[in-house]
RNA sequence: GGGGGCGUAGCUCAGUUGGUUAGAGCGCCGGCCUGUCACGCCGGAGGUCGCGGGUUCGAGUCCCGUCGCUCCCGCCA
């Protein structure tokens, strides 16, 4: 925990802090400085809230005993940078401020200096109700941080970081840095660039994880090393997805994935422990890629409330309900989930169905049970031996609402195992202050990329598979991969990697790259594999995510500094801007600017 | 790339069916005020209704375009 008042060095500015003029210090002298908080100027008496980092101290400046600084005390204006010396003493009681954690007290002034003065806020930092836009915060992100629920948002991202160091440290890891001005290696996400000068048309890329050097520090014979990684990933930007954010980035040798799971729910449990999050009940609960699958529709499943989905297509397999039959008979599915018993206007049943349209179904079909048989537009096109079938599949008692979509299953899942979510904060099933932690597991190792014709890894290229690697049936081969998934939201991930060339190369091969490839774009991975590398694995956290979780805020906006707009400007300092053209013909880069093509 | 929401005073917002001089609270400025603590009272200043175009006798209001912020889909191995 980090001290509130640390120590002070004491200096003509101050010896005191402000959040800190307490009971022992009454009558003796103190000198405080800070922000002007609040003025309340009764003309003949002046009562000022002076802030600092630790809190709010009440100064009065009074005509016999201020003196000169009495006069200074008309003058003082919101946020104007204070310092002031006088006597600590004890508020008679009709005037304490309980409110105030030093609302017993007060410092009585006997001189002050102003250090700077500061023009009118574009906005109030603290006391005034609603809240101030977010571009504006942004703007003058340095007023923003000035407001409290911000400054302990920042107080405690520190201290989530600390005591992740503080863990690992004990664990015997080593933080060890790895490069910004990097490699691309075009998988995944879009890379920022960053023109070589020394090597004009050559590029850096900004890594989007350490994850290749990570690997290398294991190879080198760290054994265990973290970092506290920056990380970019020039893709769109989201509530919770910044184009540079930071993770907890981990790697273990001579591991296997219960070793990396164990340490990883102690660092966790030390984490939470520290912070104030939730308890953590080891062993955090695991389920398999596929159940999560089956029963959620998602691999990252909330599981702060039931809603499970359910398969229909073997109550349907013989209707004559094309829509049904059609997605059957493709090799589809027809799923389904059972809302519970609710009534919903015709309009929110619309917005349900074109909710599952943007999520990418054809269309949506809604029931309410009602006797043996269905309420529903839909109703009709099933027999009754269907209807009873689907009501006992999907547990419906009357009045239940009924979802069903049928499509390719993956599309189905997709869609139900969001509107899964939707209804439960529609419905309001999710209990204030509950949290659930899961681990999926058992990750197939591939998935087919129907639009490239090719495989593609689910996690990355360099995850190990769980026994040997069939390259007849790559569909088959499962990963030794772990995400960690808290209240519906990826938190992390990891796996055991590949720590054999030939194993390495045959993955590359499976993935479509062939040998020559796959030399020029990861030769030095291969290279380093060759030189004898030990069984390793790890996990690298989305820190912004977990402080935001722990913040109980609405968006990692509200846990970084200074962050980036969805459009991924920074509003602060006008970043990204035009360089000059001095710079780009250092670069060797030309600009392309639109309309003027060919020019 | 696509869809939704928002854009009016420094901040947060209201503004009716298109109708005279665009309002409120907070903040700001001036005055008064010796126990306030979101101090109080009196007075005052402050507007390119995001920007451009259009319809209309008349546009904050309707239409088209555009920019910004935001949420979502795609994307994010």
């Amino acid at each position: 925990m980090t001290d509130p008042f640390p120590a002070i060095c004491p200096n003509a500015y101050r010896d005191t802090w402000c959040g800190q003029v307490l009971g022992e210090r009454v009558d003796s002298e103190a000198r405080v400085a800070g922000w002007v908080h609040r003025r309340r100027d009764h003309g003949g008496l002046i009562f000022i809230d002076l802030r600092d980092r630790t809190g709010i101290v009440q100064l009065v400046f009074h005509p016999d005993s201020s003196g000169e600084a009495f006069e200074l005390g008309h003058k003082l204006r919101a946020e104007d940078v204070l310092s002031a010396a006088g006597t600590v003493v004890r508020r008679s009681e009709e005037t304490v401020n309980p409110d105030l954690a030093t609302g017993e007290f007060e410092l009585r002034v006997a001189a002050a200096d102003l250090l700077a003065d500061a023009e009118t806020p574009p906005f109030q930092i603290e006391g005034f109700s609603g809240e101030v836009g977010e571009d504006a915060r942004l703007r003058h992100r340095y007023l923003d941080l000035r407001r409290e629920p911000m400054r302990e948002a920042l107080e405690l991202r520190h201290r989530v970081t600390a005591a992740m160091r503080e863990f690992l440290d004990r664990e015997g890891f080593l933080d060890v840095e790895t490069p910004v001005l990097t490699r691309s290696t075009p998988e995944g996400a879009r890379d920022f660039l960053v023109p070589s000068r020394l090597q004009r048309g050559s590029f850096y890329a900004l890594p989007q994880s350490p994850q290749l050097f990570k690997q290398l520090l294991m190879i080198a014979g760290l054994e265990r090393y973290y970092q506290v990684a920056r990380c970019f990933r020039d893709e769109d930007l989201r509530a919770d997805r910044q184009p540079d954010f930071t993770q907890l980035d981990i790697e273990m040798s001579f591991v296997d994935v219960d070793d990396v799971i164990d340490v990883n729910e102690r660092l966790l449990a030390h984490v939470f422990e520290s912070v104030g999050g939730p308890d953590i009940e080891a062993p955090i609960h695991r389920l398999s890629y596929d159940e999560a699958m089956d029963r959620f529709g998602t691999d990252r499943p909330d599981l702060r409330f039931d809603l499970e989905l359910v398969d229909l297509s073997g109550a349907l397999r013989e209707t004559e309900f094309k829509v049904f039959a059609g997605a059957i008979g493709s090799g589809g599915a027809v799923r389904g989930l059972n809302a519970g018993r609710c009534e919903l206007p015709r309009s929110e049943l619309d917005g349900l169905i074109s909710r599952a349209q943007e999520l990418g179904a054809k269309g949506l079909v809604w029931a309410f049970r009602e006797g043996d048989g269905w309420r529903s537009p839909t109703a009709k096109f099933l027999s009754e031996r269907e209807l009873s079938e689907l009501n006992e599949a999907l547990g419906a008692e009357e009045g239940d609402l009924l979802l069903l979509v049928a499509d390719q299953r993956r599309v189905a899942d997709a869609v139900l195992g969001q509107l899964r979510v939707d209804l439960a904060e529609r419905f309001g099933l999710i209990a204030a202050g509950e949290d659930r932690l899961v681990w999926i597991v058992d990750w197939p190792l591939l998935e087919w990329n129907s639009d490239q014709d090719r495989w593609d890894p689910l996690h990355h290229p360099f995850t190990a598979p769980a026994g040997e690697f069939d390259p007849e049936r790559p569909g088959e081969a499962r990963a030794l991969a772990y995400d960690l998934v808290w209240n519906g939201q990826e938190m992390g991930g990891g796996s055991i990697r590949i720590h054999r060339a030939d194993v390495q190369q045959a993955l590359f091969a499976a993935l479509g790259i062939d040998a020559e490839e796959a030399e020029a774009r990861f030769g030095f991975l291969l290279e380093a594999l060759r030189f004898g590398a030990p069984p390793h694995g790890g996990i690298a956290y989305g820190l912004d995510r977990i402080v935001q979780r722990l913040a109980g805020a609405d968006s990692i906006r509200d846990v970084i500094a200074f962050p980036k707009t969805a459009s991924g400007a920074d509003l602060l300092t006008g970043a990204p801007a035009p360089v000059e053209e001095m710079q780009l013909k250092e670069l060797g880069v030309a600009l392309h600017r639109p309309g003027r093509a060919g020019h």
